[in-house]
DNA sequence: GTCTTTGCAAATGATTTGCAATATA
DNA sequence: TATATTGCAAATCATTTGCAAAGAC
């Protein structure tokens, strides 16, 4: 994963920095994890205390463009982020889970929509390249919890 | 809709106020348009300048609350309100087309994931309430532009 | 008359930007 | 050495909040 994150960074001219390395390192170690941005700063700052928030910023905003990180918006605006598995060079992204009542994010992957687009296409006239679904409920925690 | 709108309130012990009743009236005079709180902020002043944009954001919020209108979280983080329609009630939200090119939004309606719903439960112990699909590509007229 | 709502201006919070100093290639 | 990147602090942008004045019931 590193080495082909040196390659592509210099593809593009880019260098390759410490910051940049730790941030995307701090990311893979936190599968399933989708942090914020403060929270990866955080992480990271326990590694390299003298790194800036604005650094981070920029990197991920560096690795979201080179699509190694995914960005999820949620409904209520906040924005988390996980490392970028192998669907996403299918093109099409993973989904995800939202619990309303802990807030816990969850990721699943399946090709939900297949009919879906060539139906969209007729009807709208619309030609989809990429899907995202969020299903909004109550995990299994939070069900036993309503249980007692 | 304005009478459902006044008793709401009343129910509630708030007060029904012209800020109040003409943002709403805008927002209904909105369809498909899914505007930004900007927007109707503008649209507001040019009916009542005296009108300030807090109390726009108030509005909206309590609109939002009171499931009067649909707040639409973009990819990018923008946000964009629309006029409820009659799905708000069945606890199901309708959907969205979004172009890649020009930014045009369309909305649909569709009981898309019905059988998805179950599966997610038996395979991932989730409880699903409610669901969001939204589907990035190129509507008609930027399809037609790339052909040129 | 009481309690809610408004408009304004100031506060907030997350993210971005300018720039001189520093690190990479 | 030349260019990209960093850290810091200041700037920005959308949204929220405190509060005195105005409005609804």
């Amino acid at each position: 994963m590193q080495d082909n994150f040196k390659e592509i960074l210099k593809e593009r001219g880019l260098k390759v920095t410490s910051q940049r390395v730790l941030v995307l390192d701090i990311l893979s170690q936190a599968v399933g994890e989708h942090l914020t941005a403060e929270e990866i700063y955080n992480k990271v700052k326990s590694k390299n205390p003298d790194i800036g928030l604005a650094t981070v910023y920029r990197t991920i905003q560096l690795l979201s463009e080179l699509k190694l990180v995914d960005k999820i918006v949620l409904n209520d605006g906040c924005i988390r982020y996980e490392i970028a598995g192998d669907e996403a060079n299918s093109g099409h992204h993973h989904h995800h889970l939202i619990c309303v009542e802990c807030g816990k994010l969850t990721s699943f992957s399946e090709d939900l929509l297949e009919n879906l687009e060539c139906a969209i296409m007729e009807k709208k006239d619309f030609l989809v390249l990429n899907h995202e679904v969020k299903l909004y409920g109550y995990c299994s925690e939070c069900r036993e919890k309503h249980a007692n």
